[in-house]
DNA sequence: AATCGCGCCTGACGGC
DNA sequence: TGCCGTCAGGCGCGAT
């Protein structure tokens, strides 16, 4: 599921609700996840208080006393609340059970997700260090992604995908970013121009701002309720439409595989 | 150095 | 009904 905005307003959703509390004990179903989770992992977070929840690019960070508990949902993960004892579900792998009672549910069918303890600087923590810029704080723009991708024979659309370009875009979001700037997935990042960048740069930013506009309308909704959090319901222009008419011009939408990803665009409104 | 393709897993879906 | 292939919102690794 996760993207930037999944996991953002999974952060904004799980904040109030997970924030201040103490880590009472901890159960580990399934360890073998991405990486396996190290058997001393309960322990260490026995006692820990969560102090903040913070997120950079699709990680989660549970900011704690002692460190940090760093959560990557990968394809199929998603976090939710329990606050009556419901029977974990299939695929919940993982459970945190805090002081007042509730417990926090880690579910992810696939298992390429990623749950380690940092003790240290978690953004000097090697899969955090080399992550490129937060595409909503300003630190990305468009002389920066033409300096990148000076003389890069990539196409543009696994160039943003790349996390150490820009955090945090995946694949739907790429595709919906690309038809907004009305530039061919295909096109090798190197030849795009600055006025491309720039356009890039702002229906990235668009694309993100308002997917997490949409989630945070649906978070009243997983106040206090026993759902998956950072679900919500979402429209796409491109993404998953092939077939269907472009909403610019009409003509049927193309998809096409590149680097191994499906890739929907219009091959009359992008150039 | 940059790029490609694979593997990690399970589940849903369509064709036969 | 069952079996099989394909596909799925991610990422790191080894080979080229």
């Amino acid at each position: 599921m996760p993207e930037l905005p999944e996991v953002e307003t999974t952060r904004r959703g799980l904040s109030p609700v997970v924030i201040g509390k103490v880590v009472r004990s901890v159960i580990v179903r399934v360890p073998k996840l991405r990486q396996t989770i190290p058997a001393a992992l309960p322990d260490v977070l026995v006692g820990q208080r969560i102090l903040d929840v913070k997120r950079r690019a699709k990680y989660l960070l549970f900011c704690c006393t002692d460190g940090t508990l760093l959560l990557h949902l990968g394809m199929t993960g998603y976090l939710w609340m329990v606050f009556n004892s419901a029977p974990p579900g299939r695929h919940d792998h993982i459970e945190l059970i805090f002081d007042d009672g509730s417990i926090l549910r880690f579910n992810d069918s696939r298992r390429f997700g990623t749950l380690l303890w940092i003790e240290d600087d978690p953004l000097e923590h090697s899969l955090l260090a080399h992550l490129g810029p937060e595409p909503l704080d300003g630190a990305l723009n468009g002389a920066y992604l033409a300096r990148l991708a000076q003389g890069r024979k990539l196409c543009v659309k696994a160039f943003i995908m790349d996390q150490s370009v820009v955090a945090g875009v995946g694949n739907i979001y790429a595709s919906e970013a690309l038809f907004r700037a009305r530039i061919l997935p295909q096109t090798p990042a190197g030849q795009l121009h600055l006025t491309q960048w720039q356009a890039l740069r702002d229906a990235i930013k668009t694309v993100l701002a308002e997917a997490i506009a949409a989630g945070a309308t649906t978070l009243h909704a997983f106040r206090k309720t026993e759902k998956p959090l950072g679900y919500f319901p979402m429209t796409f222009k491109v993404y998953g439409r092939a077939g269907e008419p472009c909403p610019n011009c009409g003509r049927p939408l193309l998809v096409e595989k590149i680097g191994q990803r499906s890739s929907y665009y219009c091959c009359r409104c992008q150039r």
